[in-house]
DNA sequence: GCAATGACTTGGT
DNA sequence: CACCAAGCCATTG
């Protein structure tokens, strides 16, 4: 059997983990990749979870908006930047004038 | 098995 | 602040 959901361990899937913690980002609150890594015990994995996010599936009630690079600013490009932009000013937080956030005063679980 | 591919990160210019 | 170079690492073909 080869349960995508599982390891053999018997330990969630580092997807499985991603979501869960992508799911307990509080609302007006950001947080990013690398933090992402690791508080789901991967550290080093900032890349990791990027892909898995880019692979959510449609309709997912996930708040994957919420996650943005180290520097504060959105990864993604074009449309879907715009998407995310406005999905994280619905949700009350509010850029710099270079488009950037402040993690300081947004950041969820950013520093140790 | 090796090379290419990223919704990354850090450090330097 | 903008841009670039390296480092990083699981997933893909």
């Amino acid at each position: 059997m080869n349960n995508p959901d599982q390891t053999e361990n018997g330990e969630p899937s580092l997807p499985n983990r991603v979501y869960t913690v992508v799911a307990s980002i509080p609302e007006g609150k950001v947080t990013t990749y690398g933090a992402i890594a690791r508080l789901a015990g991967a550290i080093g994995h900032a890349r990791q979870v990027g892909t898995i996010l880019s692979r959510l599936p449609q309709g997912s009630k996930l708040p994957w908006f919420r996650v943005v690079n180290s520097q504060g600013k959105i990864s993604l490009t074009g449309p879907d930047y715009i998407r995310q932009k406005q999905a994280l000013l619905a949700d009350g937080i509010r850029f710099t004038p270079a488009d950037r956030i402040n993690l300081k005063i947004y950041g969820w679980m950013t520093q140790p």
